[in-house]
DNA sequence: GCAAGGTC
């Protein structure tokens, strides 16, 4: 009788892909129980491991099970929140998963061998266990193995299938570790505080306060930043500035101290200069200068773009990600990898690209000589490539968010796959009297992926008249220039994600969830930036030129600019939760990075064998109820805090 | 009614 193997994937593309690449196209599909999930029957030789078999591929839709506390803690006040840290705990698979559990079941019996191909990282080692589970319901005396892969290159597949290796306990312990500290702590915490400012009776009544390790320090972000734009105390300051016609040009040179913030001090060796009456050229360099091109594209950079030219939230951005990824546009858009595997046929890619009518002139001269492989960044998932379009859309097929969505993403490929920006750069330095001023020129020579990348610009062509180095010159004008500092603006979305990112808050998938998450509860809005006359732009070291400014960053702001984005601001719930708990005075806040960090490395123990399952969770549910003690006797304070912003509108 | 993580 022939071998029968069951392969599963953490996705129903990846089934898909995969069977494709084993079958070399002989493949019988039929449906299941679930709309989204197919079967895929085919005959593949797996070489020493099993030889010829009969193979059924099929896939899960993400975890398959689910965790839930016994129904003898439903109740919100008793037993008391504070049970749920050692309460029992239950895993089953919910009803809309159990169509895809009775499949895998089914598909078991008779198979000699399960072969998973969940992705390739911890949650995907989880799933890959969920899945034996499963299909040991439905035969005992299955062997199980998985494959090791990081794209779903042809050849790549093939080597996967044929050298399956073993799952990895450690990882599916940690991430069980994670799903059981979240849920605890997530669900006492919520319980604790929505009863007890439920007490303080007005809108705080109804209000369900949810907790959680992510949603929290994402509150934090956003209340810290309001923090500091309302304390800000503008400081006067004083600068010296020269300018030099020549060519017709008027030449700005800049203080070499750049400000002081005594005007004494300022008006002193202002004067040193005017005694000098000339100045001196003391140096003139030339350079050349360059623009670098985008890494491949990551799903934070994605959200941050999107965010920041497009005007999408990055919740917005996603949905919309993921509809073009299922109509077979783009690549999968949830990915932590900014490096394109060298195997990669990057060419063929440009190549559809050329009919486009905006960028296809573009991409024809990639082709023509112009392609550059994109740079290599530091992160790889080891599931999934950089975002890239995997098939030319015409504009007429995409609503507008979409088609603008995928032009991003289109545009950004083909940015990879040029050239830096080059350009020269002229620097000159002047001393007048005992002071040093500089100002610089910058040529753009080659615009190369500025060309197709709209969303970035290179501030054009400075030019400097000629200076020669020695020679001396009458200045033109010099005088003092008083400013004032300025407040930091808002958090805005894409400085959200980027706080979030860099302390590891949430992943690429949930990052956006999480920051709809607090606005749905109220711990914060939105709303378009300058909407209030308090906050100015993020830059606080203004240019010594006074209070008139440009704004915006040089360099930074495309065609479409940032104009437009919105700010965060907490609500008055958002600012006494996070004050209401930095009271209770918690080494660790509950609004703070540090406990999410902490459990991230934690998991990180788990997977390398430093530290067992039982060992994290014992110490971290110890060290979790302590806090949560130490809540519940500063209750008063978490009320006054709230009765104070929220009940009598502080702040 | 409550988390965060997958995914459609």
């Amino acid at each position: 009788m022939v071998t029968k193997i069951l392969c599963v994937a953490e996705k129903s593309s990846i089934a898909k892909a995969v069977a494709g690449h084993l079958s070399g196209g002989r493949v019988e599909t039929s449906n299941t129980g679930n709309t989204y999930i197919k079967n895929y029957k085919f005959q593949f030789d797996f070489g020493r491991t099993w030889g010829h078999c009969e193979v059924c591929m099929t896939s899960v839709s993400g975890h398959l099970s689910a965790v839930d506390f016994a129904s003898e803690y439903k109740n919100w006040s008793h037993p008391p929140p504070e049970s749920l840290f050692g309460a029992p705990i239950r895993e089953f698979v919910p009803e809309d998963k159990s169509a895809i559990a009775q499949n895998i079941a089914a598909q078991a019996r008779g198979a000699k061998a399960l072969f998973i191909w969940t992705d390739c990282d911890r949650e995907g080692e989880h799933i890959g266990n969920e899945v034996k589970t499963e299909a040991l319901k439905g035969n005992r005396r299955l062997q199980v193995k998985r494959a090791k892969f990081s794209n779903i290159e042809r050849a790549h597949i093939l080597q996967a299938a044929r050298n399956p290796i073993d799952l990895d306990d450690r990882q599916v312990n940690a991430v069980a570790t994670r799903i059981e500290l979240d849920l605890r702590i997530g669900y006492a915490f919520t319980r604790f505080q929505t009863n007890l400012l439920r007490t303080l009776g007005g809108p705080l009544a109804e209000a369900m306060i949810s907790y959680g390790s992510c949603q929290f320090p994402t509150l934090g972000f956003v209340v810290d930043r309001y923090w500091r734009v309302k304390n800000f105390v503008p400081e006067t300051f004083w600068s010296i500035k020269v300018t030099q016609k020549r060519e017709g040009i008027n030449v700005v040179f800049n203080w070499k101290r750049n400000r002081l913030f005594d005007r004494a001090t300022v008006i002193i060796l202002f004067e040193r200069c005017l005694d000098a009456k000339r100045a001196k050229v003391t140096k003139v360099t030339e350079k050349g200068t360059r623009r670098i091109k985008p890494l491949p594209l990551t799903t934070v950079e994605l959200q941050k773009m999107a965010t920041k030219y497009l005007r999408m939230n990055s919740q917005q951005a996603m949905t919309v990600a993921e509809t073009l990824y299922n109509k077979g546009y783009i690549s999968y858009p949830r990915t932590e990898t900014d490096r394109f595997d060298k195997e990669m046929d990057l060419k063929a890619l440009v190549q559809k690209q050329i009919q486009d009518n905006r960028w296809g002139e573009f991409a024809n001269n990639l082709m023509n000589g112009g392609f550059n492989q994109p740079r290599e960044g530091r992160h790889d998932d080891k599931a999934h490539p950089p975002i890239h379009p995997v098939t030319y859309c015409a504009p007429g097929g995409l609503s507008a968010d979409e088609g603008r969505l995928y032009e991003f993403v289109t545009r950004h490929f083909l940015a990879c796959c040029s050239e830096d920006a080059k350009g020269a750069q002229t620097d000159v330095e002047i001393e007048y009297g005992d002071e040093s001023f500089h100002t610089h020129g910058t040529i753009v020579l080659e615009r190369n992926f500025l060309d197709v990348y709209v969303y970035q610009n290179w501030t054009n062509s400075t030019m400097l008249p000629k200076f020669t180095l020695g020679e001396v010159f009458e200045p033109t004008e010099a005088m003092i220039t008083e400013g004032k500092t300025t407040a930091p603006g808002y958090l805005t979305e894409p400085d959200l994600l980027a706080l979030m990112d860099a302390n590891g808050i949430g992943t690429d998938a949930t990052m956006a969830e999480h920051i709809a998450k607090i606005k749905e509860r109220v711990y914060v809005f939105t709303r378009p930036r300058g909407t209030n006359a308090a906050g100015g732009d993020s830059q606080d070291d203004a240019p010594a030129a006074g209070r008139g400014r440009s704004g915006g960053r040089a360099g930074a702001v495309g065609a479409r600019g940032g104009a437009g984005i919105d700010e965060f601001i907490p609500s008055s719930l958002g600012v006494a939760l996070v004050d209401g708990y930095d009271q209770i005075g918690l080494e660790s806040s509950l609004s703070k990075p540090f406990l999410r960090k902490e459990m991230e490395l934690k998991m990180k123990a788990i997977c390398e064998g430093r530290a067992t399952r039982e060992d994290v969770l014992q110490e971290s549910l110890r060290q979790y109820k302590r806090v949560f003690m130490d809540c519940k006797e500063g209750s008063a304070v978490l009320k006054s805090s709230c009765r104070r912003f929220v009940l009598n509108g502080a702040a």
